[in-house]
DNA sequence: TCTTGACCTCAAGTGGGCTTGAAGTTGCAT
DNA sequence: ATGCAACTTCAAGCCCACTTGAGGTCAAGA
């Protein structure tokens, strides 16, 4: 059991960070001495959690949804599902980003929207995000 | 040459994210008709670089420092290599995110923060990170 | 026992990224 | 020439994810 500064250190969170993250019911306190917030392990995993999900691009009500309150850890598969699908389709977004910026670098046309090669590494992410999108209106609970 | 909502429809963006980015120096009009603007090929380009890079997780500011004004296309490289930099880090965060929600789905402990595993794919990620800052630390103009 | 500093609460403030609404203007079809 | 849908500006508002500040409590060491 440590306390909030501790976890502080440990997180690299703030302490208001993460009072604000039990408010929101994110995270939980093991318990109080006096008024002090006390915390036990586990709760470092959860913040690692939180904060990947959250350089993923999920809002932290999605998370929530996602991580579910720690007393219920049968998460739903199918939400589960979803947001790999997710993940992969901003994998290869970034991807394509990545390798346009790397292309950029080296690339000697005078203005660089107008490199082919640019804009081919750049279509290949927009149709990825237009056929996920298209999907999703002929299709929408399945997001 | 086409108009606001032309682009609009073209893009998926709002006519008042369009203006706002404009008013930011995201983007440019190409003149105006009256007062209407009337846009170029080129910012379709510009604003599916945009779109990417906000999946990518930077911010406005970023993206404009990055890309420059439509009259600037000779980008600092340094500037460059390091957001493709950290989009591969981003990318390997969110590697280790989707695997550690793929092992979950399929993991039978009855809670997946004490799954040995799962705790090894997530550790992953956070090494990356932890090295990373400890990095930028030693070295603070490498950002 | 008394101090002190690290914790606490709660409300208000901040910054990013837009959206909305009111009020005005105008290109274009009739 | 006229109407009107679609554009325009500008200020204010909204949601998210926090931070800050004022004022209060308490555990532990001198």
């Amino acid at each position: 059991m440590f306390d909030i500064s501790e976890l502080s250190r440990a997180s690299g969170f703030s302490p208001s960070k993460l009072r604000y993250y039990e408010e929101i019911g994110l995270i939980r306190s093991a318990g109080r001495r006096g008024l002090k917030r006390f915390y036990e392990d586990e709760v470092k995993t959860r913040i690692s959690l939180i904060s990947l999900a959250q350089t993923a691009g999920f809002s932290l009500g999605e998370i929530k949804e996602t991580m579910g309150s720690e007393g219920r850890p049968d998460l739903d598969r199918n939400v589960l599902a979803a947001k790999a699908d997710a993940i992969d389709v901003r994998i290869k977004e970034l991807t394509a980003l990545r390798d346009g910026l790397r292309h950029v670098m080296n690339c000697t046309a005078e203005n660089h929207l107008d490199c082919p090669r640019f804009q081919r590494i750049i279509r290949v992410a927009l149709t990825k995000k237009q056929v996920d999108a298209k999907r999703s209106k002929r299709n929408p609970d399945k997001g």
